[in-house]
DNA sequence: ATGATTTGTTAGGTTTTCCTAAAAAACCTA
DNA sequence: TAGGTTTTTTAGGAAAACCTAACAAATCAT
């Protein structure tokens, strides 16, 4: 297993790689917001473990099982930022939540939290329940109180 | 600033007092799964920093402050718990996963996700959308699908 | 093509968090 | 209260991430 560090630096990797085609260390070192030495230690680790190859003064490049990790991370990370969005997070910090998030959340957390996004995304009209909740963190009042019959905190 | 770590042994810390009155260094040891040496080291580096009051070979108890601050970080977890179990996710993985999550999320997410769990715990009846929900985890149909005119996805 | 600039690497050091092994204190029980 | 058990503490060490300072390689521009 590899640690968060370890993810995010993979992720940097493949994002850089998107971006630029080639991944210099003082690239992958801005994007994270830490000194080239770190990175050129990281990277050597990430080597050792055959996540990445990375020769001397050349660029690094993910290997399959690296890239293979970057992905699922990636993919978490789209995931748990759309879904901060729905309930209204605004997009920067959404960002940078699901940085944190990413990491170490069981498998079936993730799964239910990507049902919440495509069961919104996928919905024939945006839902009439995130009108509400939009009007109730704007009032703090459910917007259909007192039209029910019934009037119980929770099932 | 503390660390993740600091927070988590506060927080067992707390625990602990409200469990049995009084906290001994083996039970921090136990509800953390780690050794009784890192937690005295650990106790330690919190005396210095004035969030808990430690004496050797007795027990360990929160300061003022150390007990805002735990107390503010189960407040968070059990928002979070609260919020995974309302998507489905079973109670002891959303208890772990909310151990994860209990750190570092920007207080506008934290409020979000306590807005959301609040709309749905204070609704007048359980909510049509979380049945609709549940309908399409287990599915993959939206229950309503075809039933509306406009047919988009998203907004 | 050589000197200046940028980029990358090494060396050495720090902090956090954990560990094991061994010593010390506290405790229980006969 | 003496002996044995449990708990706590100390000592010493390791791994992960980070850093600065100094050196080396590469690149660029005249």
């Amino acid at each position: 297993m590899l640690s968060r560090k370890a993810e995010d630096y993979l992720e940097a990797i493949l994002n850089i790689t998107e971006e630029k085609g080639h991944v210099r260390i003082k690239d992958i070192a801005t994007t994270l917001g830490v000194r080239p030495p770190s990175v050129v230690e990281m990277v050597n680790r990430l080597d050792k473990k055959d996540m990445v190859e990375y020769k001397k003064y050349d660029g690094v490049t993910l290997t399959k099982d690296g890239r293979a990790i970057a992905i699922v991370v990636k993919e978490r990370h789209d995931i748990i930022k759309s879904f901060l969005e729905i309930i209204n997070v605004p997009e920067k910090i959404a960002d940078l939540d699901a940085c944190t998030m990413e990491h170490e959340l069981h498998a079936i957390t993730t799964t239910q939290i990507k049902n919440l996004v495509i069961f919104v995304k996928d919905a024939p009209e945006y839902p009439q329940w995130l009108k509400h909740f939009e009007d109730f963190c704007a009032t703090g009042e459910h917007p259909c109180a007192g039209k029910e019959p019934g009037h119980k905190t929770k099932a």
